[in-house]
DNA sequence: TTGACATATAAATGAATATTGATATAATAA
DNA sequence: TTATTATATCAATATTCATTTATATGTCAA
């Protein structure tokens, strides 16, 4: 079997890993897999210095794994679906391809 | 509704997200999820110096992304499903959290 | 044993990143 | 207007990371 061309490039996959590649971070997409959050909320549950919490939102922001809405002077910040799930894809497609190679690897099933 | 504790925590995850945030390593990955391949082949593929790509499955190795099996002077390199599956697994836990909260914050729905 | 080959490790360097402290902007309240 | 609050940016430093060159280890063949 041929691996298909990737829909997503190696590249840009690395890019949002990079993003993820941070215990906060991580943690970030956690809280606001529950909903949309202002950066305060953050700031209170993660006890991170703001600077460095608006640090890493823009960090997320810039990959495209968070979205915000300004609100008077509060910015709300909700995940961005999409971006999650082109990350969550690539190792989905690696996953799936796996499976099925090490399927065909076995002699004599199927 | 109250997030679970995270079979994975944020830390380690963050750690092999961190192994994932290169093109190269990507790349291998993607590669391996067609099967075992020695390093030669890899090289040969991927284009890279033979000590860089030594690096780069070191990092993979060390995360418990791939492993390795000797066999002569040839090592073999394969995917470690169970490494993959965790990362994948945050973001699907992510997403699927996400999913479920924004069912429940349109009114009127469910 | 010698040599060739496959791979790993070490040291060095430059680039990228995290973190902090200080300051800027922008919105609201007094 | 001035003060206050929420957030962002900037500058500086420390740390981590990718890459290269050189060298080491281990295995096989002659």
């Amino acid at each position: 079997m041929k691996a298909a061309t990737p829909a997503v490039k190696s590249g840009d996959a690395a890019l949002a890993f990079r993003a993820l590649a941070d215990t906060s971070r991580v943690e970030i997409l956690r809280i606001l897999a529950g909903g949309e959050r202002c950066v305060c909320e953050l700031a209170a549950t993660l006890g991170l210095s703001q600077p460095l919490l608006s640090h890493h939102l823009r960090t997320l922001r810039e990959v495209g794994l968070v979205r915000v809405r300004k609100e008077g002077r509060w910015m709300h910040y909700a995940l961005a679906r999409e971006g999650v799930a082109e990350c969550h894809g690539v190792l989905d497609a690696v996953l799936e391809h796996h499976d099925a190679s090490t399927r065909l690897g076995r002699p004599g099933c199927c």
